[in-house]
DNA sequence: CATCCATCAGGGACAAATTCCCGCTCCGGC
DNA sequence: GCCGGAGCGGGAATTTGTCCCTGATGGATG
């Protein structure tokens, strides 16, 4: 190819960055022209070197992962940015793809499926992981908006009472409810909020600073 | 070199694999004869092939890292096996070098600490990264306790899934175990670490890092 | 004003998880 | 050999969680 696709990967993993990049230029028509190991300095990168497409890590020290994807698609719109993140987390999905992501692929996915979303994400189409695509898909049918504004005041309420590590019961004291009432809430938290175990949604909650850890 | 350094390595992740692989086989005397997904398939793998070192994640599905190295070095006490993991938190460096490991490099490393920890260990030594090597000779001096210590190895083990977020069915399928088990086992961590919720072990978890949030 | 719909609250019935107690095996130490 | 702890799981009672459905309220909207 004569016009090779430039790549910027971002993750603060050194060793993984250094195996990825390594993996991808095993592509002959793929460069990894810069990396990065955080969210600042991705954003620095992308403005200083244009790259064809971003491979973006989620889980970044200092401003995240989702926040360096708002700032870049902030500064150029159409930016082509691919997150590979390992923990395939539905609410994560969201977000990055909220924020601007083309594309997303899972931690669980084939090495070819990861170069793939790169061709694709660089010719300007979206790629997201079909098992992933189609909770999506299905989401939206149903409507579902973004993680907390989907819950009512009162099932916020009980949902930070929870997370806090509070008991059914004893956040029916607490308002003085029925433990029937709370149970009710606390499943239907768990619906919206798609998690299906209790430790989920603390750690759902402490993610986005409702609670502390 | 003519005698290359042969290595199984064992990540469930497919692409985190492939990068370590194009990465590894860049030194000419590595040779990476063997991959594995799993801690069984690792055991089997290793009794097989007789690599020189085993370059091991510790998150893997069915019986943990934990449980593969000792049932590596069960059956060959001099095996040598480098843990390399993403999160880098001490209590997993103390109970994977507990279990025989030899090494152990965390996600933050440079890819020539990878390159040199293989080397070391290939020949016999024990490589730890410096700087973790120095918190556990601290940990050492003060006698300083987490609250983990007095969880036995298989207790920590599932508290580290259920605080993921797993159900208690899921930890039992996971690690090949009765759901009776895994629910016995429950009670008897949330008593030791006197919490009383799933959601309060998760946030025990996350405070201590043990997972991340 | 009537209607519709989301929110809040909880009952009933059933499924599932939790707890407490027990028995069993296997090992490492004394 | 004996003991204690670790690992594994059954039994039974209990608590929780789940699903469904009923009201009451209090805006919106036609």
């Amino acid at each position: 190819m004569k016009t090779p696709i430039r790549i910027l990967l971002v993750d603060d993993h050194a060793v993984v960055r250094a195996g990825f990049k390594t993996l991808l230029e095993n592509q002959p028509d793929f460069n990894v022209v810069d990396e990065a190991d955080n969210g600042e300095a991705a954003c620095r990168a992308f403005a200083d070197i244009g790259p064809d497409i971003v491979i973006m890590d989620l889980s970044l020290p200092g401003i995240g992962g989702l926040e360096a994807i708002r700032r870049i698609i902030a500064r150029q719109n159409d930016a082509r940015i691919l997150v590979f993140s390992m923990h395939e987390d539905i609410l994560f999905v969201e977000q990055a793809l909220q924020a601007g992501a083309r594309g997303y692929v899972g931690k669980s996915s084939a090495p070819e499926t990861l170069v793939e979303a790169v061709r694709q994400i660089a010719e300007g189409n979206i790629y997201i992981e079909p098992d992933i695509a189609q909770v999506l898909a299905f989401n939206k049918t149903k409507g579902k908006g973004t993680p907390f504004e989907i819950l009512s005041t009162r099932e916020f309420e009980i949902f930070c009472l929870l997370a806090e590590g509070l008991s059914a019961a004893e956040v029916a004291k607490r308002l003085s409810l029925s433990a029937k009432t709370v149970a009710n809430y606390s499943t239907q938290i768990k619906n919206k909020l798609e998690v299906t175990t209790s430790a989920e949604l603390a750690r759902v909650a402490i993610r986005h600073g409702v609670v502390s850890a």
